[in-house]
DNA sequence: GAACTATACGGAGACACTCTCCGTTTTGCA
DNA sequence: TGCAAAACGGAGAGTGTCTCCGTATAGTTC
């Protein structure tokens, strides 16, 4: 890639980070990132056909954040529920950290061609190793796929009625509940 | 109102139904409404000043059949656990028979402002029935905001995803067992 | 049934957004 | 320095929501 090239994705990048933070996916417009990185919405687009594209290089970093957090909440010297919690908590609070996130992951888990792919891949991974972790404690039978998407469902609504961190243990707690072994 | 006006306002709203059941809220226009029911924009928007609020006409008789649908499942001689997943059961089979509206009425729950306040409140009193109903056999301290949000997240979810009734069953059965008492 | 007024109609178009085409500019290499 | 490939960027096509306002109609009054 040219140096340009490279500088001007970069900053699209940045811009795109900071202002998907600040107002959500939704209340984003590609003219926006545009204008605020300094280049025409040709060139933004060249570099990401579409926004959702665009949304995903902005969440790089958040699948490598997926790994780090499951793996600390098993190394958890702690009883399978408190385990299990304290994933399914800061699995949500990490979606919650981007407006719209939650609800894009979570719809785009059984669909192969979404843009946002290899992060499903990430969270299902890291809930197949939560699975394999946990093993006896849990319901029998319980798939990644299932709490993926019952977790997911859960932060999307968090997200989007802007639910208080209390408001979304208590219901993360009922669903850890139901994925405990009876 | 005048003849002509009820005339077309109820000719835009069964117009409307069709194309939001056939297609989902997102994938309709109001153009295509208006088109549909044969008047000019103009004429769609004195009736229904956003889209949301079109849509909250068309689900008018969804609000009735939610107390229906509670009242019948609490009728049934069954175990708590039974009653209360035919309820979650019947409820998300009643969102997802029109695409968006899970999405839309549970992002509506916290929020008086929006079109859907009548709707939401028909929902919470539903869930809060049923809490009086199975009372001991719940998990104390159980509120019905948290069964409304929870089981509109997983609703909203299935619809996105299009998901098959018996991956739904298998997360609501999480979600019930979590609901009720230890 | 004709005249009149309040009400409703409907289409042109303002505005916002995503995304494309293509002439112009820049870069990196020979 | 000269040149081809790569990248730029803005005008604008296409699509959507929603508004303004001149025109048509319903319902009332004489």
């Amino acid at each position: 890639m040219r140096a340009d090239a490279q500088r001007n994705r970069d900053r699209i990048v940045e811009v795109a980070r900071a202002l998907f933070r600040a107002k959500g996916f939704d209340a984003v417009s590609m003219d926006e990132v545009a204008k605020g990185a300094e280049v025409g919405p040709g060139t933004l687009y060249r570099h990401f056909p579409t926004k959702e594209s665009l949304y995903d290089a902005v969440l790089e970093a958040w699948a490598e954040k997926v790994n780090a957090t499951v793996d600390s909440a098993l190394a958890l010297d702690a009883p399978a529920r408190e385990q299990l919690l304290t994933w399914l908590t800061d699995y949500a609070a990490m979606l919650t950290e981007h407006k719209g996130a939650a609800a894009r992951i979570t719809a785009a888990l059984g669909d192969p061609g979404s843009p946002f792919a290899a992060k499903c891949q990430t969270y299902l991974n890291a809930n197949q190793r939560l699975i394999d972790a946990l093993d006896s404690a849990l319901r029998p039978g319980v798939e990644a796929m299932q709490i993926s998407r019952l977790v997911g469902g859960v932060a999307a609504v968090a997200d989007n009625s802007a639910l208080p961190s209390d408001s979304v243990a208590s219901m993360l707690a009922i669903v850890a509940d139901g994925l405990l072994a009876p």
